[in-house]
DNA sequence: CTATATGCAAATCATTTGCAACCAG
DNA sequence: CTGGTTGCAAATGATTTGCATATAG
């Protein structure tokens, strides 16, 4: 809690109960949420948080560069507050979106497009989508 | 045009002048339109077709596998009308995506996820997401 | 104090839905 | 014929906006 009124701090935010309470929501609900999981989740311990603001405080996060935003196949937004290098799976299952986190793939694709140029385009970030599915059973 | 029946014949739809519309609207305008931009291209020429109607041929064509939904940052759906495994370029600055076949890439990529698995995950697709800047000044 | 942040409720915007009328096969 | 399609307009659902009030620094 205190890292994350330093984190507020670092990048010049004013600390607030309600913007406290949607880092808390983010540290707590890993796993990409959605606005409407964390606004459920706060509302849970501040029913007098308003939705409104909440989305507020998520863009500006955003903004600030402190949380990202991740698109999904149905046009719902998640908030990923890792901010480590890192791609997703997408389980096309259940709809999940796990980080995931591989220097060496890091490494091999910067190789590769430091030696192969993309003609006309300036590269600022490489991210990877792996959809599957997540075999939690062995067998089906 | 013919091609166009054909396809939704070798899937198994009817042929409705609206869905020749849409087929028509996705090859003209390239590079990946939303429905809005789709919508607007068709009612030029066919001012009578509905809105709905153009939502629920999209829909139907992504589930019949002939376009893809591409996601993007803001809320806003695009369609891909092409189909050959490719990646995507993400204009940052203008919002535009790009197509962008790479087929040594994709050797290297299919090698590398069969030589390190991601534990309990089985990969249906890899998709590369490259953010950054179409530099068409040479010079900024 | 004073600018910034919040609450609230109305507005927006893309997309979906329900259903009667229509038309392709 | 007959079930799959369409048009329409209303409904939805996520997100945004405007503005008066509250509050952090």
């Amino acid at each position: 809690m205190y890292s994350d009124k330093n984190t507020l701090i670092s990048v010049g935010l004013k600390i607030t109960p309600q913007r406290i309470a949607v880092m808390e929501a983010l540290h707590k609900l890993k796993s990409h949420p959605s606005a409407e999981m964390i606004i459920s989740f706060i509302q849970k311990s501040h029913p007098h948080i308003a939705v409104g603001t909440i989305y507020k405080v998520l863009d500006l996060f955003v903004a600030k560069g402190i949380i990202r935003k991740v698109m999904t196949d149905k046009g719902v937004m998640r908030y990923d507050s890792v901010l480590d290098k890192h791609h997703h799976l997408y389980c096309s299952e259940s709809g999940e979106i796990i980080d995931y986190v591989d220097e060496e793939l890091d490494v091999l694709l910067k190789d590769y497009f430091e030696r192969k140029k993309v003609t006309g385009f300036s590269i600022e970030e490489i991210n990877l989508h792996l959809i599957g599915s997540y075999n939690k059973k062995k067998k089906e």
